[in-house]
DNA sequence: TTGTAGGCGTTATCAT
DNA sequence: ATGATAACGCCTACAA
């Protein structure tokens, strides 16, 4: 049965002290006798009394709850993160309070919610929102938090890996195991994510002479995996000799195609590359490259922010960038020195 | 720069209204004029005023809030189920506030923070919680849904496959297929997903002739797949034709340690069952034969429940048990019916 | 240190 | 239909 919740009016009844004294009782730091803090919490303990933090934040105008907006679940590296994001931000005391934010839909309706609920903060990691939302929060006073994306809007602080820099790392990679022959198979189109690696990558290979770079888009979609390797392997030329995907969830598919649909061996006919480093990326079956986020990191990096913007409403937003590591598997292979053409030299094979 | 929030009084004083008008031009079904109804959400649109939620479920005494419990996040399985039931809470202005629960510590704290916030229910998808959570939290009024998980306490709402019926599926398959030498890996020894899996599983193969079954405990953890193997084909007797994993998570790895360690093949040397079918079972480096989980009909009923129980507290728990399907891929294969009898004996594999 | 009283922003009750 | 007024449960001056 419920019995009727207690308040502090009770407790403070039963311990017979004022209502003020019970509040003070359960705030950290405030000025109150020791005797009488036992008192209260005797009393406190005897009727089940907890203190209602919903009616405490009307006049703390803090919460401790933070809007975390979410698109892709699927993806391990969101999962992982969601995961650890929650874990620490519990330890500091506040709670996370998911949105599902399916397609490029009604993220006004987000909007609503997280006002609505004067929530203290909102995560956005969902590659689908749009930054008209993020202004509209900032000129309410409610901080805004990007993780693994990024905006020119400054008012937002942002956590993310230098996309850029491992990306271009990745094009060195290969460049240096002989691949002349390359694709990059793109994710969303307009995120920061896929702007960012994509040009790290195409920068680092405009440099290198015979180098010829194939770009096809994949959209951050496991299901497109198999046009897309069909689309890379068309009768017309040949097929690229290593593929960079935008990231791991669509590298992984991309192995299974090739090698399951087009027949082809991985490392041996074709080397494949992702970016994230997620768990599955390790899997005997895929032993997948692939540029790892520093995830760990990263939540650190993201919760210091939060607690930084929410703490004291004056600091200035910041963005944070965080550079990750080169993690070789064996999914790629090595081409033999083609000493031939224009440019591509001598770089010894060693094969497993 | 943050302007003090616009409250009600603000919107009232601006359309030349009481407050309680500006309250009702919110509330759905308020008796109120549409003329003023107008007049007001003009004013409000004009200030940017969103009615508190916060304010307001302090007396309505509901929040729209729902605590959701959570383990495993690296189980693709919880992510999706987490993602699908957030996603309709949502539709119906419910929204959920993640708790993650490590290992078996305290979930003392979850209990408070969920009183403290006074949430209208709790969702568990942990297994590791505790049951006495449940009933403290019952007492107080908060309903309680398990999801994928059972308990004896009829208090608690809950949600599961029916995994006893789905385990007998997969031994009557599996037997069907020819094989005889069975192993189950079991999952968490007393969680009741493991407890009624491995009973499912065992039953409907206590009354086969010339079955063996051996038991190897796995507890859920993708990282004991090796040594799990290896312990399946120890030296001594002939290792087992056909392995069942308490959930996908472990079957899939244990494919990866059987291939690249053990160098056996799946399934023309030992075939691998799973349970829940999680979407990696699908990829084709798996192929994974596996028992599905409804989930969305898990999801539905789950949201049924919570709505239920939220809506009516006077209503009672309830217990749903949905069935799922036996999934056929290609990490089954078939044995040559071998005549013979009680043990093992020659059988040539047949392959794809 | 302690109690009193006012207010946080809303909904609910009660007249009108 | 409308407006005053009292909760809702708590925190925080203010005064003592």
């Amino acid at each position: 049965m419920s019995r009727p919740e207690p308040t502090s009016t009770d407790v403070a009844q039963l311990a017979g002290v004022s209502q003020s004294a019970v509040s003070r009782a359960f705030t950290e730091g405030a000025s109150i006798s020791e005797a009488k803090r036992a008192r209260v919490i005797e009393a406190a303990e005897q009727l089940g009394y907890r203190p209602n933090l919903i009616a405490r934040s009307l006049i703390t105008r803090r919460t401790g709850i933070i809007g975390l907006a979410v698109g892709d679940l699927s993806n391990p590296f969101y999962s992982q993160l969601i995961y650890k994001l929650s874990e620490k931000l519990q330890q500091r005391n506040f709670h996370l309070l998911l949105f599902t934010v399916p397609d490029r839909a009604n993220s006004d309706d987000l909007l609503e919610d997280v006002i609505n609920y004067r929530l203290d903060a909102l995560v956005l990691t969902s590659t689908e929102v749009s930054s008209h939302l993020g202004a509209r929060l900032q000129e309410r006073g409610i901080p805004v938090v990007l993780i693994n994306r990024t905006t020119e809007d400054t008012a937002s602080s942002s956590v993310a890996s230098d996309n850029e820099f491992g990306a271009s790392e990745v094009a060195r990679f290969l460049v240096k195991q002989g691949h002349r022959r390359l694709a990059y198979v793109a994710g969303i189109q307009n995120t920061s994510t896929n702007i960012e690696r994509e040009r790290g990558f195409l920068r680092a290979l405009a440099s290198v002479a015979g180098v010829t770079v194939q770009h096809i888009s994949g959209d951050y979609d496991v299901h497109k995996s198999l046009s897309v390797a069909r689309e890379l392997f068309d009768g017309e030329n040949a097929g690229p000799e290593a593929i960079f995907c935008a990231n791991d969830m669509m590298a992984l598919s991309l192995m299974d195609a090739l090698r399951y649909n087009l027949n082809l061996r991985v490392p041996e006919d074709v080397s494949v590359v992702g970016y994230d480093n997620i768990e599955p990326a390790a899997f005997s079956a895929y032993q997948l490259t692939t540029y790892s986020q520093p995830i760990d990191e990263m939540v650190d990096a993201a919760v210091e922010l939060i607690v930084e913007r929410v703490s004291s409403p004056g600091s200035a937003p910041r963005q944070i960038r965080l550079r990750g590591e080169l993690v070789v598997r064996a999914s790629v292979g090595v081409r033999h020195p083609s000493s031939a053409d224009t440019s591509a030299h001598p770089s010894s094979a060693a094969s497993a």
